[in-house]
DNA sequence: AAGCGATGCAACCGCCTCGTG
DNA sequence: GCACGAGGCGGTTGCATCGCT
């Protein structure tokens, strides 16, 4: 990013972009062996031409062997939507209530499949509100002054037609598996 | 079969907070 | 008390994939 540091002499060309295998497994070996650090020192020191920011993010929401991935149950979805209405946008915290999922991973599946839902239910209502305000106004009076936006929809939850249906199935396929990185690293380490 | 728009996710960016000297 | 660096966080973007025409 700045590149006005003092040792610009010795600067090196900071990577950006998708994570190879090959950096995954040398950061997943370096922190097995020395364990999570000063990102930046962590990232000069495992060879690695990343941020020690990119590092963190790589970690935290990928490599770390307790992430879950894909399939969040309708208990999660839930939960979500219940924490969200309490805390709003505070995806890391949110995170700490959902083991093994990360802020990341939350805060695009609320932007990708609940934020959807909100709005086709916020239009459904447009509609009918048009059609009947009073009804439209008698049902969202309980959240209506709230800044939240998952307050400013009427219908709970399970009222989306195709809610139910849009949860995801499996497991998104990766380039190669965590399994198969831990198990490349443990063979590493032989 | 090809083209194209929609969707989902990984990763980056920039701001804020906190710890340390 | 201040400056600076690192970490944490939320917002945003870019790209790969999917599904429809």
């Amino acid at each position: 990013m700045k590149k006005n540091s003092s040792n610009s002499s010795q600067e090196v060309e900071v990577r950006k972009g998708p994570w190879t295998m090959e950096e995954d497994l040398i950061l997943i070996n370096y922190i097995s062996n020395h364990g999570e650090g000063v990102w930046n020192s962590l990232a000069r020191s495992a060879g690695l031409k990343r941020t020690g920011k990119s590092c963190r993010l790589r970690w935290l929401n990928y490599l770390r062997p307790d992430v879950r991935r894909g399939n969040i149950t309708p208990e999660e979805q839930l939960l979500i939507m219940e924490l969200h209405s309490k805390w709003g946008n505070r995806w890391s915290k949110i995170a700490k209530h959902l083991p093994g999922r990360t802020d990341n991973e939350i805060k695009n599946y609320w932007r990708t499949r609940i934020q959807k839902h909100i709005k086709q239910a916020e239009n459904y209502n447009g509609k009918k509100s048009s059609v009947s305000t009073d009804q439209a106004t008698t049902s969202s009076t309980q959240t209506c002054n709230a800044i939240n936006p998952m307050e400013t929809y009427s219908p709970p939850y399970d009222s989306f037609p195709n809610f139910s249906g849009s949860f995801p199935t499996e497991a998104n396929e990766n380039m190669w598996s965590m399994e198969d990185l831990w198990s490349m690293q443990l063979l590493n380490n032989d």
